[in-house]
DNA sequence: CATGGTGTGTAGTGTATAGTACACACTATT
DNA sequence: AATAGTGTGTACTATACACTACACACCATG
C-alpha cells in the first residue's frame, strides 16, 4: 500500500550502508529494535505499519527527520497531536485557513512568532 | 478512562432531552447509527471507542463542534491531518511554536491570514 | 395489565495495528 | 569446507479499535 515510506527509508539506508557496513538491514533493525525480516517488509512496503517510537528511533538512526518519516507513514508527531487537542477549534481553524498558503507565508509566519512582539 | 468525553456529551444529550424528547439515549444512538447499548457505554466512559465519521453525526445531532468533540475523544479530523502531512516540517514547526502562545496571539495570526495581503 | 419507550449488562465479532520466531537461500570470508 | 553475515518467506500472535445482538429491569400510559 504505503510503499513510499518503505521506498524512501530502503533508498536512504542502502545509500549510508555503501559508506558504512553498519547500515545493514540486520543491524539497523537491531538498533531500532525490530526483527529483520519485518523491517525488509516495511522497505518493500509490503507491510507499512510501524509504530512511532520505532519510526522516531529509525529517523534518528538515519539521520531523517522524524515528522517527515512520520508523515511518509500517515502519522503525526504524539506532541503535535497533542498541542492541537488542547485548542482543537483554534487550532483547527488556523490550520485549515493555511491549506493553501504557500511554504513562503506560512515560513513568514513562524518567523513572525518567533521573533514577534506578543 | 477517558470519561471527559461520555460526561460532556451525555450533559448535553440529557439537557436537549428536557425539551425534547427525540434525544433520547435510544433515538439518538439511532440517528447516528449505533446500537443504544453502546452510546449508553461511551456516555458512562465505560468504552470510548467511536469513530470520526460516528463523532461528526454526533457533534452535528447535538449541535456541538466536531473538532471540540474529536478532542475530547483524543481524536483530530483527517482533513486537518492530511493538510500537516503533505507539509510536515512546515506545520511541525509552526504548531510547536505557538504551543504556548495565548489564544489572542493565534487568533491574530488566523485574521492576518484570512484577510493577509499574500 | 399489556404495550411502548427508557437506559443498561453481558457476550461476542471483525479488522487494523504492531509486531515475533524461525527457516531459507545467497554471498563473503577464513 | 565451514562460518558469518546478508536479505527474505511463511506462519503465528497479542492488543486496540469499533462496533452488533440480545436480554433485562424499570417506568408511563392507554
Amino acid at each position: 500500500m504505503n510503499d513510499i515510506f518503505g521506498t524512501y527509508i530502503r533508498e536512504k539506508r542502502t545509500r549510508l550502508q555503501q559508506a558504512n557496513k553498519r547500515y545493514s538491514l540486520r543491524q539497523t533493525a537491531a538498533r531500532i529494535g525490530i526483527e529483520p525480516s519485518y523491517l525488509s517488509k516495511i522497505e518493500r512496503g509490503e507491510q507499512s505499519y510501524l509504530s512511532e517510537e520505532k519510526i522516531s528511533a529509525l529517523a534518528l538512526d538515519l539521520d531523517e527527520d522524524p515528522d517527515v518519516l512520520l508523515a511518509l507513514n500517515g502519522k503525526i508527531s504524539r506532541d503535535i497531536q497533542e498541542i492541537i487537542r488542547k485548542r482543537p477549534q483554534l487550532f483547527a481553524r488556523l490550520i485549515r485557513e493555511l491549506k493553501n498558503m504557500p511554504d513562503q507565508a506560512v515560513l513568514k509566519l513562524v518567523r513572525e512568532v518567533r521573533d514577534g512582539d506578543w
